[in-house]
DNA sequence: GTTCTGACA
DNA sequence: TGTCAGAA
C-alpha cells in the first residue's frame, strides 16, 4: 500500500510516517515512480511505534527495541547495554503507572455510564419525561 | 489526484 | 509536526 493508505489505517500523518522512516524505524520499498510501498504488517508496527512515541519514548530507543516488536523481524538481541536496560525499565514503570491510572478512569467512566443508564431506565419505567 | 523532497514558523 | 512550494 502507499503512504496515504497506511496513514489512514494507522491514523498517522504521512508526514510522521516519513519521519519514522528517516529515523530508521521503518523501511518501505520504492515503487518505480518513487512512491513508498508499505507491506501490510507495517500497519501493526506503525501502530505500536506510535504508541511508544506517544508514551514519550524517543525514536532512538524505539529503534533498538524494533526487533522485539513482533512482525517478520526476529533479529537477535546482541548487546544488553545497561544504559538501555535501565532506561527501558524506567519507561516500563511509567507505563505501568499510566495503565493503572487509565484503568481507574475507565472504571470511573464505566460506573458513571452505568449510573446514568440506570437513572434513565428508571425514569422511563416511571413515566417521567 | 497522490506523493516526493526540502524548508520554515 | 503542520504546511507550503515546485516537480513528477
Amino acid at each position: 500500500m502507499r503512504i496515504g493508505e497506511l496513514a489512514k489505517l494507522t491514523d498517522t500523518p504521512a508526514r510522521s510516517l516519513r519521519y519514522y522512516e528517516a529515523q530508521g524505524l521503518i523501511e518501505p520499498r520504492r515503487l518505480p515512480n518513487g512512491y513508498r510501498e508499505y507491506d501490510d504488517y507495517l500497519v501493526g508496527r506503525v501502530t505500536q511505534i506510535r504508541g511508544l512515541i506517544d508514551s514519550g519514548i524517543p525514536t532512538r530507543i524505539i529503534k533498538q527495541m524494533l526487533p522485539c516488536l513482533g512482525s517478520p523481524l526476529k533479529i537477535v538481541v546482541d548487546d544488553a547495554e545497561p544504559e538501555l536496560l535501565e532506561l527501558l525499565a524506567v519507561e516500563r514503570d511509567r507505563m505501568t503507572h499510566r495503565i493503572d491510572c487509565l484503568t481507574r478512569n475507565r472504571d470511573a467512566i464505566d460506573s458513571y455510564i452505568g449510573a446514568v443508564s440506570e437513572a434513565t431506565s428508571a425514569r422511563s419505567t416511571t413515566g417521567a419525561a
